[in-house]
DNA sequence: TCAGATAAAATCGCGC
DNA sequence: GCGCGATTTTATCTGA
């Protein structure tokens, strides 16, 4: 029956629930530091906007960046010449 | 002009493209009639906030079910797992 | 007493939810749509991921756009002067 | 190299970076262990979809207070707007 | 690799 | 007009 004892595995899922829930809350605590610097940023002038992008690319390897800026290009070629916007002018 | 041609696939994606930023207008033409009946909810003395956090009652609501059966088949299948019917043994 | 009539009000209130319903349900519809635009251009072989971005730059005006880009550019290239990553070279 | 100094600015860019840059790597660290934690949770035969679930509950038990509070205060306040005190009715 | 879930980011509406 | 909180949209991540 459900009440009563106390399975070693019950202790076993509550450690284990317990630790993952501390693990999120240390998370979220960096995620609002985060947040802090980037008010912090935007209150000396920099557009946080801006810093995020930088830092995502700065994430990434150079190799991908340029492939994805590129492909970009590419797109934006193919639509040119496809003809939207601007036609021939 | 950037090159000479004119892929086939030049036009497919510019078929695409287009494509999405038609739905995207008519889905933002949507969210314009939202924000009017929610203007006009206020015009006869309802409060928006409240109206909002209702809908959003509404529809969480409507969701139990589909979550509690999501759960439910989600513990059958634990349990079918665990050993089917009478401990596989 | 809550049971019993049914004001005026009641029915305006109900109408309202209920248009409001319906326009998120077609606005739910057309963001469906939206995916399988998505998913049929990388069925063709175009990258989703890129073509969500080349919408994203679409859709700002080209000032707009000019100006996010080179604040970019001014931001790497003080970083670049503050010394991380390739130092003096 | 760009130009020739390197501003005060410039530093202040980079630290502010950097910091970012540290604080995602913390997170990630974090991100991690908990990833390490469902391993072992289901080395020890628990799902850890199961798991996330319960999880997840938890924390919106948790928040469904906080969500009750909310959603009085707002009724309170469009009951104060609507005729403090007895008014109509 | 894919879809589905989760989390991050951007946007929007509100009040100050 | 600006920050804040809520919503919506995008991206990452996990499991099949």
């Amino acid at each position: 029956m459900s009440a009563g004892h106390n399975t070693a595995s019950d202790g076993q899922l509550l450690s284990i629930v317990q630790r993952i829930e501390r693990l999120h809350e240390e998370r979220k605590a960096l995620a609002d530091d985060v947040r802090d610097v980037y008010g912090e940023a935007k209150g000396v002038g920099f557009d946080p906007k801006i810093i995020r992008k930088l830092i995502a690319r700065r994430a990434k390897d150079a190799g991908a960046l340029a492939e994805e800026d590129s492909i970009l290009a590419l797109y934006e070629d193919a639509l040119s010449r496809a003809g939207t916007r601007g036609e021939g002018a």
